[in-house]
DNA sequence: GTCTATAGGATGATAGAC
DNA sequence: GTCTATCATCCTATAGAC
C-alpha cells in the first residue's frame, strides 16, 4: 500500500481511539491494532505519539473548516447561515472521533504544544464564521457555545440515556431541534473501553 | 493529621492535577507530590486512581450544586436568575481544577464507570435549574451551553492569548460580559506541564 | 513498506515497617 | 497515619531484518 494511503488509514483509526480515550489514555498500540498494523510502524510514520495527536487535531479542524466554507458559499438555501452551519455540524458528528478528539484537545490547553495547536484550531473556526460568514462576535459566540454543548452531549454519550431518563430526553430535544435522530444514531451505536 | 483532613487536602491537590492533565495523563505520584505526601499513601486513602478521580468529580459537582442552590434561594437581588447563576459560575472558576476536572470527565463518557458518574453529575445540574430554579428546558439548555463554552475557553487557556490576538479579545469579551477580569486572573496566572 | 524483538522508563498497586 | 522498598505491568521508541 502507498505511504500516503496507509497514513490516512492510521489517522482515521487514531481519530477514533483518541476520541474515545483521550490523548494520554490512548496508546500507539491501540491505534495500531485499530488500523491493522504493528505498533512500531505507527511510530515510524508519525515520529511520536504527540505528533500523531497533533495531526489528528489538525485534520479534524480542517474538515470542519472545509465543511463550513462550503456551506457559507451556498446560495441556494433559504435557511439562515447560523442555522445551516448548525445542521452541518451535527451531520459531521457521524465522524464521532473527529469532534471528540478536538474536545480532548480543548481541555489540554496547559500543554505547551497541544495547547497552542488547539487554540489555533479553535480560533480558525471563529475567524471563518466572522470573516467569511459575516457573523458578529455575538453571533459567533452563540454559535460556538451551541457547538461546545453538542460536544459535551456527545462526550458524555448522553444518547445512551435517552430512553431511560425523561430529563435527558428533554435536554437532547432542546440541543438537537431537528437532528436528534442523527445524534442518537451516532451516540448509541458503539460501546467500548479497554 | 486527621484522616478526613488529609483526605480533603489530597482531594484538592488531585483536583488541580486532574484538571491540568486529564484522568489518564495525571499520575498518583504527581497528585501525591502536589499534596506533600507519598504516592502509596494516596493509593492507600482512595483505593485506586479511578476511585480518586470519581471522588474529585463528585466533589466538584456537589460544589456547583451547593453554589447554585444558594443563589436560587436568594431573594435580595434584582438580577434575573440565569444571569446570577452565570456570574456565580464564573466566580467559581477560581477553583480552576474544579471545572477542568469535570470537563475531562465529560469527554470520557465511553468509560463505563467514569461515564456513568459524569452523566449523573451533569444531569444533577440540569435538574436543579429546572426543578428548583424554574428554568424551562430551553432556558436550561441555553444556560448549560454558555457554561460549556466557558469551560472550553478555560480548558484552552484562551486567556493566554488575550493580549496578542484581537480576535481572542473579541471572543472573550462576548463570553464574559461582566466578569472578564476574573476569567483572565484565573487563566493567566499559572503555567505547567510535566 | 512493514514486521519482530526488545530496550528503557514510567506507573499503579502491594507489603510491611514505624 | 504515613513512609520506604519494590513488583509487575504497560508503553513509547529504537534497532534491525525482510
Amino acid at each position: 500500500m502507498s505511504a500516503t494511503r496507509r497514513r490516512e488509514l492510521v489517522l482515521e483509526a487514531a481519530t477514533r481511539v483518541f476520541g474515545d480515550e483521550g490523548y494520554a489514555g490512548a496508546t500507539t498500540d491501540k491505534v495500531a491494532r485499530a488500523a491493522g498494523v504493528s505498533q512500531p510502524y505507527v511510530v515510524r510514520i508519525f515520529g511520536t505519539k504527540e505528533n500523531l495527536f497533533l495531526e489528528v487535531m489538525e485534520r479534524a479542524g480542517n474538515r470542519l473548516l472545509a465543511a463550513f466554507t462550503e456551506e457559507i458559499a451556498r446560495i441556494d438555501s433559504e435557511l439562515a447561515l447560523p442555522h445551516r452551519l448548525g445542521l452541518r455540524y451535527v451531520t459531521m458528528l457521524q465522524d464521532r472521533g473527529l469532534v471528540l478528539s478536538l474536545m480532548h484537545g480543548f481541555a489540554l490547553g496547559a500543554d505547551p504544544v497541544i495547547g497552542a495547536s488547539a487554540r489555533c484550531g479553535f480560533m480558525n473556526i471563529y475567524r471563518l464564521v466572522v470573516n467569511e460568514g459575516g457573523f458578529t462576535p455575538a453571533e459567533a459566540y452563540q454559535f460556538l457555545a451551541g457547538g461546545m454543548m453538542i460536544n459535551t452531549m456527545l462526550g458524555l454519550r448522553m444518547g445512551d440515556e435517552f430512553d431511560t431518563d425523561p430529563d435527558v430526553r428533554d435536554l437532547l430535544r432542546e440541543a438537537f431541534p431537528e437532528k436528534l435522530d442523527v445524534f442518537l444514531a451516532v451516540t448509541r451505536s458503539h460501546q467500548e473501553r479497554a
